[in-house]
RNA sequence: GGAAGUUUAGCUCAGCUGGGAGAGCAUCUGCCCUACAAGCAGAGGGUCAUAGGUUCGAGCCCUAUAACUUCCACCA
């Protein structure tokens, strides 16, 4: 029903209630209803760590301008929420949280462990979604999942079975990136490589024969505590003596050999390696093809270890280093130190340097998965938008290794693996029931310690959220999903896992289309983050400017995959426009009847009637494309530039007299206002959810939209019927001439109250003549003669449109020089239109490949460049 | 070392498969015209990084160059 809106646009008053409301009547759920195309979107899961960022802000107003698009088109839309356990980074900070209460995660024990995990969820879990909930996120809330609830873990638990029973999971020996911090291993997408400051230490190991010594050069000296040998080039000249002798190994009562490996590149350092399996993923391979033995120097805290570390053995892996070197030193092996700059692998969670390490751990074995996923998205099936990111893709799963998913931390899914602890047997089991005694030897089993990476699980989502493996309902119907959107730093963390995942286990993709958008960064450009204190918070922006208006910003002018600027000025705008709407829809409410129950179109429309209405046919047309192409930044442009330019600054004015005047005709603008208010009220819907049901439910509503709520309106249709491409063209030419008249006062400083006199001159005297009121309002002309031929005494500031001459009488006389200047300019870009439009037309090669309706539309833009040119020449005639 | 992206008005950025360069902000001018000064009407401002090429026609396609950014790999 009508209601009153409020004087000033306030979100505040609004937006909370409206989504409340929404909630209530359950319009975010979707229903499965066979006679719809299904839609789905499932939502990245954020992190129960966390709380809405800017980065999520983006994340959900694209998925939700794309869901309430779909929803209004007639899908059964479903926008799946949840959340991610987000295991290392959560246990982080449960850890440090019990920091200050002077606990570790040992003095609970893992039970008691578990147990804060889980409260740890109850409470930061849900403080998300209700931040999710303030920017209007229309996601179906009831089906809300989880990444460690029942349903996901079973989904993980068989996915791992799974891979094991296909031989996709093993257990084995490899170098991994170990974070001696976190005491966990880390898989290589979750190391990250920064440049730092180091050194070369060349060290001499005397060769055991006494016949000198091998100069070596390292970048980490401890780790000669865990050299297994020492290795040159087979074709190094240098060494070719030396293959096969033993070495001293320096610090240590050990010797080990001297081998020849191609590996070693002669050019850099001294040609020669030390070889240490236990901490170097090439020496570790060296190792395997020498069969070497692999000796561990550290213990998982990265301090040395005790039996292979001597007096060195529990100082940190930086302290036992200075000592060795001072040792080193001493002895007479440190040849010398030379700076040298190396990047460093980090862990991506807390910084900390990590040690490479062989150790037992979990695999997924790659290849075999990588290929249909590459196929998939080679073949089209699955694209990316934009595309250039299937390149990054591609290089990724081309060269994929793999993929280390065994995690020594306790928040997480458990390994479903049994190991029996008879040494004699070993026998491991991987079930999904607990074991406790072995079904080979009957000895006693004990289930791995370790809990997988967190992106195992979330590897799943696109289908354990549906109910997968069962065949539910949910699954059968929305599975697979429509989109998937997401920043473009998670593609090889997520949406590459998602992807062989979905085609390995569901034997479909998980998605069709993957919409990747950048990051938000600060004014400077730079990535927002806690360390810099640069992060921009949503919900204070939301507090201060609405959510509308936060989520315009982040909309507008924003192409898919790029970066953007965040700039407070930015949202000024938007919730400038947000005013604008407001402010309109309040000035149409004001001059409606009260009896209005709705928009009808009459049937004989004046003109400017139809010129909008052709506009706003024209607007459904491209915004649906734009939509349909994942141009949502062009989309909102479209609707924002008819809403302000078009509906506001043209069509309201022009119809403030027929309004002011009353009766038949001020009753079918007010139609006409109300009508295309309405679709462009659902145009500007998916981006601006809140102002625009606001205002809808205060308009009268009538026919297809005779419906509580704008969410669940119909999408508009283009339609023949609003299409008027003779009456769009001619008005067009009424607008052109008030254009005209409008520069020409302005640049002669004649205030806006001041009314003129105009005589036009044209062919089209009908047209102009009923014009005249649109003249009087936004022209501000007094006196206003229409003609066939005007008289032309020399005495008016004449103004040439293609359609008309425009002659001001200035009542007394002219400048003729500056008129007779002004007319030259003007004659001058008119000739350099004809001139390039004739230049083109008889351009041979133009007129024989260009299409038939380019050469068309030129032509006409030339006939109308002549017309005009006469007309200038005409009145530069007379003016002399 | 490999790859990708960016370079367009003073600033922030659009510009879909090639058909005479756009928006917002900022600047300047004039306006409180009973929806809106969070506004209205105008104006100025660009060799589309550089050099070649393809084409009837290039901001857009190709090649090279420069600067900046990012990702991947990682030689001890």
């Amino acid at each position: 029903m009508k209601k009153e809106l409020a004087k000033t646009y306030s979100p505040k008053e609004f937006e909370d209630r409206i989504y409340h409301e929404w909630e209530e009547k359950k319009y975010f759920r979707a229903e499965i209803d066979q006679k719809k195309k299904p839609y789905t979107i499932v939502m990245p899961p954020p992190n129960i760590t966390g709380q809405l960022h800017m980065g999520h802000a983006l994340d959900c107003t694209l998925q939700d301008i794309l869901i309430r698009f779909k929803r209004m088109q007639g899908y059964c839309a479903l926008w799946l929420p949840g959340t991610d356990h987000a295991a290392l980074a959560t246990e982080a900070k449960i850890v440090s949280a019990m920091k200050e209460e002077g606990l570790t995660k040992y003095d609970l024990g893992r039970d008691g462990f578990m147990e804060r995990a889980w409260a740890w969820n109850d409470k930061y879990g849900g403080r998300i979604k209700e931040q999710q909930r303030r920017m209007g996120t229309s996601c179906d809330w009831s089906r809300d999942r989880f990444t460690m609830d029942e349903g996901c873990s079973r989904a993980v638990q068989k996915v791992f079975i799974d891979l094991y029973e296909k031989g996709l999971i093993y257990r084995g020996e490899r170098i991994i990136n170990w974070c001696p911090n976190c005491k966990t291993s880390i898989s290589d997408i979750e190391t990250e490589y920064e440049e730092q400051d180091g050194f070369f230490w060349h060290i001499n190991y005397p060769l055991s024969d006494g016949s000198g010594a091998v100069e070596i050069a390292t970048t980490r000296p401890e780790t000669l505590l865990g050299d297994t040998a020492i290795a040159v080039h087979p074709d190094d000249e240098r060494y070719k003596n030396i293959i096969g002798k033993n070495v001293k190994l320096p610090l240590t009562d050990r010797e080990i050999p001297v081998i020849a490996d191609e590996y070693v590149d002669m050019e850099f350092g001294t040609g020669v390696v030390k070889i240490t399996p236990a901490h170097d993923p090439n020496d570790f391979e060296v190792g395997r093809r020498h069969d070497l033995p692999i000796i561990h120097m550290m213990n998982d805290d990265a301090t040395i270890k005790e039996g292979v570390g001597g007096k060195y053995a529990g100082m940190d892996r930086y302290e036992a280093r200075k000592a060795m070197v001072a040792d080193l030193e001493e002895q007479g092996l440190l040849v010398k130190v030379e700076p040298h700059r190396h990047n460093v692998g980090t862990c991506q969670r807390c910084g900390t340097t990590v040690e490479p390490t062989a150790s037992l751990q979990w695999f997924v074995r790659m290849k075999e998965l990588a290929k249909p996923a590459i196929d998939v998205v080679k073949s089209g099936e699955l694209r990316f938008i934009p595309q250039r990111f299937e390149n990054s893709y591609f290089v990724w799963m081309e060269n994929i290794r793999d993929w280390c998913i065994s995690r020594q931390i306790w928040w997480g899914h458990r390994i479903p693996a049994y190991y029996c602890q008879n040494k004699e047997c070993g026998h491991t089991e991987i079930t999904l029931d607990g074991i406790d005694k072995c079904p080979k030897c009957g000895g006693k089993m004990v289930q791995d310690e370790d809990t997988l990476d967190t992106w195992f699980s979330s590897a799943l989502w696109p289908f354990s959220t549906l109910g997968w493996p069962d065949k539910t309902e949910d699954f059968e119907y929305f599975y697979p999903t429509s989109a998937l959107v997401t920043g473009y730093d998670i593609i090889t963390f997520w949406v590459s896992r998602m992807i062989f995942s979905g085609l390995e286990h569901t034997g479909k993709k998980p998605f069709s289309d993957v919409l990747i958008h950048g990051l938000v960064r600060d004014e400077q450009g730079r990535k927002m983050s806690k360390s810099l204190g640069n992060g921009v918070d949503p919900l204070d922006i939301i507090d201060r400017f609405g959510a509308d208006a936060l989520r315009l910003t982040l909309v507008t002018g924003n192409a898919p995959g790029n970066d953007m600027r965040w700039t407070e000025t930015k949202v000024t705008n938007s919730r400038n426009f947000a005013n604008k709407l407001w402010n309109a829809s309040r000035y149409i409410l004001m001059n409606l009847p009260e009896e209005m129950t709705g928009a009808v179109l009459p049937d004989d429309l004046p003109i400017e009637d139809k010129w909008v209405l052709s506009l706003y046919n024209g607007l459904i047309k491209t915004v649906t494309s734009n939509l349909e192409s994942y141009e949502l930044g062009i989309a909102v442009q479209n609707i924002c530039d008819f809403i302000r330019d078009i509906y506001c600054d043209w069509y309201i004015e022009l119809t403030k007299p027929r309004i002011a005047q009353g009766g038949e005709t001020a009753r079918a603008a007010q139609n006409v206002l109300v009508y295309i208010m309405q679709g462009m009220l659902k145009l500007l819907h998916p981006f601006m959810p809140f102002i625009t049901e606001e205002i809808w439910q205060s308009m009268p509503i009538s026919g297809d939209g005779n419906r509580e709520s704008i969410m669940i309106s119909d999408w508009p249709q283009a339609s023949d019927e609003l299409d008027f491409p003779a009456e769009q063209d001619s008005f067009g030419k009424i607008v052109d001439a008030i254009g005209a008249i409008r520069a020409q006062r302005s640049e002669l400083n004649v205030p806006p109250s001041r009314k003129i006199s105009l005589v036009a001159e044209t062919s089209y005297t009908e047209l102009f003549k009923s014009a005249e009121p649109f003249f009087e309002k936004l022209a501000g002309i007094g006196e206003f003669t229409v003609t066939a031929k005007a008289e032309d005494n020399g005495d008016s500031i004449t103004l040439v449109t293609d359609a008309a001459r425009l002659f001001i009488p200035t009542g007394e006389l002219i400048d003729k020089q500056r008129e007779l200047a002004r007319l030259e300019k003007e004659r001058a870009a008119a000739e350099k239109d004809i001139s390039f439009l004739s230049g083109k037309l008889n351009n041979p090669g133009f007129l024989a490949k260009a299409p038939a309706a380019q050469i068309e539309n030129e032509r006409n833009k030339l006939a109308k460049a002549q017309e005009k040119m006469e007309k200038i020449l005409i009145s530069i005639e007379k003016l002399k």
